[in-house]
DNA sequence: TTGACATGTCGGAATATTCCGATATAATGA
DNA sequence: TCATTATATCGGAATATTCCGACATGTCAA
């Protein structure tokens, strides 16, 4: 009997590849901060380097990689930029994230 | 006014950080594969391995990594080991994970 | 126009990750 | 005992990521 007897549905290799990039954008600590910023509202580059304690040219790097991916979308307004979420799904991880590191320990 | 004035509560910091490494470590596709299989029942390395594609050797690097920081346990059993879930978070972050990547596309 | 501000981009050094071959250990069966 | 199987570990080459300083661009106010 191999291992294959029991399973549901497994997602395929390629998916999975795909996820892991996501996830891999995802995991870094002033990203996951980002992201929950904006999850609460819109801010500028400004202020969320400022809330990650970072230059906010650093902040701009993270953000430009979080747009390319399809995570984040921006809006100028005179000479700062406001970014928003742009993919839904990272309300749920968000969630995930929080519910098991923010409060208590492991 | 301050970005801070309509936050309801972040995460620290700090516990982004602890988040972000597990994240890092979640975010390969051998790995993602070897927790869905994993969520599903008990597996050997060997079992593992093959449906992930790889060489056993390598699962045993994907697992002992995993291992390593509370997300797998193992039981030897003869000549094999199996593997078990050990973190229960993991459920919910996959089933995100699958919400996003399994069937449709973007 | 000038200077200060906000954001974005470039290049590179330091560091981390991934993957693989080689080898090790331990259990099993002939 | 000996060969085979299953798992684990080591060392290193190739690659990717992170972080930073320097600089570029565009906007605004005086």
């Amino acid at each position: 009997m191999t291992a294959k007897t029991r399973k549901p549905r497994l997602t395929p290799i390629p998916a999975l590849e795909q996820a892991a990039e996501c996830l891999k954008i995802l995991a870094h600590p002033h990203r996951l901060r980002i992201v929950q910023m904006l999850l609460r509202g819109r801010y500028t580059v400004g202020e969320l380097a400022e809330s990650c304690g970072i230059p906010s040219h650093m902040a701009s790097e993270h953000l430009r990689l979080m747009q390319r991916c399809g995570f984040l979308t921006s809006e100028k307004e005179g000479r700062r930029a406001f970014y928003e979420i742009a993919e839904p799904h990272l309300a749920n991880i968000m969630q995930c994230v929080e519910a098991r590191f923010d409060k208590k320990g492991p």
